[in-house]
DNA sequence: ACTAACATGTAATCTGTTACATGATTGA
DNA sequence: TCAATCATGTAACAGATTACATGTTAGT
């Protein structure tokens, strides 16, 4: 996930590793971390597998940059990590979350809305966010308000993200412009 | 974070492996993973930490189960992690999720008030879910289609937990109702 | 002079993932 | 008899966390 993250950023404009995480987190909602400890040996690991190339800038200030730019292996790489999104990718929120703020760089549109109709489906095959059972949780048993209060929050969120992937796959049916559908 | 999972179920009785990892899954939500090397780890290291005892229940069906139960060392623990949430663990909202799930195994109400307060503190400071340069992300400027979903979904969750927090630190001001029942 | 922000890394440790490994019971 | 569900574990590896370690520039 952080790959595709750091794929993501990158495949706007080089960036240094500071930069990265500034945006990252920027983009990762509030909570979240992350530490140098992960974030270099990361970029290392990318640079080792041949997907970003570093160069020496001597920064205007603080220490010298290491600037990070995406390969075409990288690119690529980039491009199949979105492609083959799945499993617990589509099935958990925040997973999906981070998927969708990427996604606008596959760039083909059928294979993007094919990621869309997956997490429709999975939050379709899904009957709830949480559950009892298999049975959905319902709100008006739940007599512990804590869990009242988590039901309530998950249901706005499932709600809100249904009604956008709906509406969004159903301006897809009429394209305007583009091939007719396979 | 799993160990108060953990620790917050077996305060409601002795469970087994297996019906722990049901549970979990249930209140976790969609796309939420338990492998086994996750797990049993994690319970192995629990014992040896004294919080959880372990006994043998020659079980009706299967292998022989291995039933775990809460120790008042385990017990005093999870009422410490509960009353020491904060960091991450109130400003993001999948970790602060997980909380709220056990929150109410806290026995001292000005206590899971307090993190209730400490939430919503996390949720006022931070001006939004998404941020572009410490600036919130404007729904209405934002072109890229994706983003806008990410937006979208994370505002409704957003002011669906900040109504929420705000009505029931309201009600609190009436302290009638006394710990709900375990 | 000091602090915050900029900037990058390593080492020890812990935790998580994945695959492997076993074995009983229940229902189709 | 075959698959699913119940049930528990280990081993190899990858990844994350935390603390350590260094150094510059800009503002107060």
């Amino acid at each position: 996930m952080l790959d595709l993250q750091i794929l993501g950023l990158l495949d706007d404009g080089p960036l240094h590793g500071y930069e990265i995480r500034r945006r990252l987190l920027d983009l990762s909602g509030p909570g979240t971390r992350l530490s140098d400890g992960t974030l270099y040996p990361a970029l290392a690991r990318l640079e080792r597998g041949g997907l970003v190339t570093r160069s020496q800038d001597a920064g205007a200030r603080g220490r010298s940059r290491q600037v990070l730019t995406l390969t075409d292996v990288g690119r690529e790489r980039l491009h199949t990590l979105l492609r083959d999104v799945s499993g617990a990718d589509v099935e958990s929120m925040p997973r999906f979350m981070t998927v969708l703020a990427f996604l606008s760089h596959l760039p083909d549109a059928s294979e993007r809305e094919a990621v869309l109709r997956r997490r429709l489906a999975a939050m379709e095959r899904a009957p709830a966010f949480f559950t009892d059972d298999g049975v959905p949780r319902r709100l008006a048993q739940e007599k512990d308000p804590y869990r009242r209060g988590m039901l309530l929050t998950a249901r706005a969120a499932r709600q809100a993200e249904l009604a956008w992937l709906r509406e969004q796959l159903e301006g897809a049916q009429h394209p305007d412009q583009g091939r007719p559908a396979a």
